[in-house]
DNA sequence: AATTATTACTTGTCTATACAACTTGTGTCA
DNA sequence: TGACACAAGTTGTATAGACAAGTAATAATT
């Protein structure tokens, strides 16, 4: 037996969904829907408050409830671990690490972690590979007030990610997806023509105040793509 | 005065994302939450459930709620009309057309668009003009089941984004962000150099069961990313 | 005619209770 | 030792009622 608030959430969507009612409509208000599916208000509440929080629509107190305006269908895009992605996949990941160490970080970069030009930082960089073949090219710089041990991390055991999600849980991270053409390094480790399209992620990740890493992910375009899907 | 239910998740928040709760262990029960806050359970309910949707906790009936392993924090990738999107920045939107009219399917298109080879679909080029500079190249294919008066529409006036949205509210869609180097025709109406990498997004919506579009929209790398925001 | 009260309706939050479904550990029995 | 039954604890769903707070239309007043 499906569940109440279910039914009603099914209900509107598909009212929605196949457009017989329009963005900018009213729904039917909760003691009316209380009525219909003969269930107490509590129920549709529920159902009308997950809809709202799902995007599909918009509630104005005293006045009632209404089809969001456009569809906003958010995907999941989610910060993920490469060696995970690549397991799941059922392949084998591998990384080759390619420089561990500390630096002294210059202007931008020291602007960027929230530290002063010439403050100790840490700067790895790795080349993911996936059933042998490179996929990622990570070159990251990590605030080491958020991770003091982080070089101590064998990263062919645990991906400087993994090690980051335990040691410093992160609260906020913004994130660039962009075009790029690799840099001639870049495209010597990653094993292809330095002329190929890559995607680039930089994401900049934040925990408890302090920004803790800024990252670069290299992707050989031809090998790789970010995929998802929206849902209703 | 906040509502009890965000204190009690601003609560379970703060401890996850301070670190003393790390992922995996266990949140207090609903009970315990209970007495300790003095509310009803169904106002801790409301909170954990919340928190279980926004991908903080997961709970598991019978057994309790615990940290959620890592912090899948989901931003909003959204589908939006690249004319709001224009027009938010504050810039002038522009639409040039390349081409409009319908078509016989061949055999990937038709299999993709979930019709028979040969059927009729609709196919539009067009570019769009940020302040007028080119910054997207979209070539999309239409099921006119979807959007009968497809190409009459003026899409100088009106995107097809926006007139897709409004004539068959979607559903699902699954996209793919890649990147790649732009065909020469590609490269001439973005107004780019032949060898400068372009994100590309594929996308297929869904509209009540049928697909309604698919759409491949290019931007030249150096004038576009995809960048948005994880949040707690 | 313009302003102000009133009223009906809507959503937002919260309570106390109830039963169902599931998990886990404990104890009993064979 | 192993299989089973049971009890305690947990989450999942649902109810009927209550009050607060906001909106919008109507009625009353100026």
């Amino acid at each position: 037996m499906t569940p109440a608030y279910l039914q009603v959430k099914a209900f509107i969507q598909q009212h929605i969904s196949s457009g017989q009612w329009r963005p900018g409509d009213p729904v039917p208000s909760e003691a009316t829907l209380m009525q219909q599916f003969g269930i107490s208000r509590m129920t549709v509440n529920r159902a009308l408050r997950e809809l709202t929080a799902e995007g599909m629509v918009t509630r104005v107190q005293g006045s009632g409830t209404f089809v969001a305006e456009l569809h906003r269908i958010a995907s999941n895009l989610t910060i993920r671990d490469i060696q995970e992605e690549v397991v799941e996949r059922g392949h084998v990941h591998a990384a080759c690490v390619l420089l561990s160490q500390a630096e002294k970080a210059g202007a931008e970069l020291a602007k960027s972690l929230g530290l002063r030009t010439g403050a100790k930082v840490f700067h790895t960089v790795l080349v993911h590979l996936e059933n042998g073949r490179p996929i990622q090219y990570e070159d990251r710089y990590v605030n080491p007030a958020a991770a003091p041990d982080y070089l101590k991390t064998d990263f062919t055991q645990t991906t400087p990610t993994r090690h980051l999600l335990t040691e410093a849980p992160l609260t906020e991270a913004s994130y660039s997806i962009e075009a790029c053409l690799p840099t001639p390094e870049q495209a010597r480790h990653l094993n292809i023509p330095p002329r190929e399209a890559c995607l680039a992620m930089a994401r900049r990740t934040v925990s408890g105040g302090h920004v803790a890493s800024v990252v670069r992910l290299v992707y050989p375009g031809s090998r790789y793509s970010f995929a998802g899907k929206f849902q209703a």
